[in-house]
DNA sequence: CATGTATAGTTTATACATTAACGAAGTGCC
DNA sequence: GGCACTTCGTTAATGTATAAACTATACATG
């Protein structure tokens, strides 16, 4: 259904581009809430998730990110990592531990109860992301990807 | 470029439905910051201006649009339209006024200053949309449309 | 080595989002 | 007329996001 009578809109958009843009943004939203929705039987959020996400396959050798390399993988001020990582902490998901060498650094693991729980929810994820994308196939997710990041390099200029 | 080298990752994304997923989460996220970092000039917030061009554009003849009307058609809950137009009455943006013949009922209208702002700011809002989305041409538009729209649709099965 | 500069993390103030619970007001129906 | 049910808005508790100002630490260079 067209954007514009899921939001019960009495005139259309202006433009195809503020269109486009528009669906950008609210196909987001829907993601986020339906994300939302499907972490909290497990009493985690989506941005936790993918934070644990980020814990368990993107660190070193050593194992650990420390809170700026996580802001820079989840596009966000590194001082929103800190609240984040406190509850974190309180729920028993992650922990800081010393960085060997840079007193500043704290480097962030996931706890072993942390580490149980991501492997229990990952699967379920994933074959949910794949339900909800399932209706695109191969060509059409390569041709969607390619679109978005024409997107992001002109936001950038 | 793609995603996994703008957040810096080590590790690619496991499958394609996953890295769409994350193209749009994270596009829509730069979309945001840059339309916050539009209207900071103005003094307005991106949510702002949404409702006071929904003001603007979707109100019947009377003029203004109830809180549950805005609500709907931002997509959020209408418990977080009470603080928005609480803050947005401060700003003299908008105000409530009266629902004739139904006590329960807020509509909330922009002010002239509102009105005035809007007018602004709108014409350079509208540039920017076009610039940013200019890569695309309509038949990619299309397409782009086409394809959230049955991501939103599989979502909601 | 000393000084200047950059980086990591925290704090504070603010904005936006949710759910749950509540009060006030409209509606339907006997 | 009265009672149940729904709808509209608000409040409180919580999570996520920002920018700006701050502390502590590391580094680079003269």
């Amino acid at each position: 259904m067209a954007l514009k009578d899921e939001l019960g809109l009495r005139e259309g958009f202006h433009t195809l581009e503020h269109e486009a843009l528009l669906n950008i943004y609210f196909t987001s939203s829907c993601i986020k809430k339906a994300a939302t929705e499907f972490f909290r039987a497990y009493g985690l959020t989506d941005v936790q998730f993918n934070l644990m996400m980020l814990l368990w396959y993107q660190s070193p050798e050593g194992g650990g990110l420390t809170q700026v390399d996580l802001s820079r993988m989840m596009l966000v001020n590194r001082a929103n990592i800190t609240t984040l990582i406190d509850r974190m902490e309180k729920a028993d998901l992650v922990k800081r531990t010393a960085a060997p060498g840079d007193r500043r650094c704290h480097i962030v693991r996931l706890t072993a109860n942390g580490e149980k729980l991501l492997r229990d929810v990952e699967k379920a994820y994933r074959e949910n992301v794949r339900s909800i994308m399932g209706p695109l196939n191969t060509s059409q997710l390569t041709r969607l990807i390619a679109m978005l990041e024409r997107i992001r390099t002109s936001l950038t200029e």
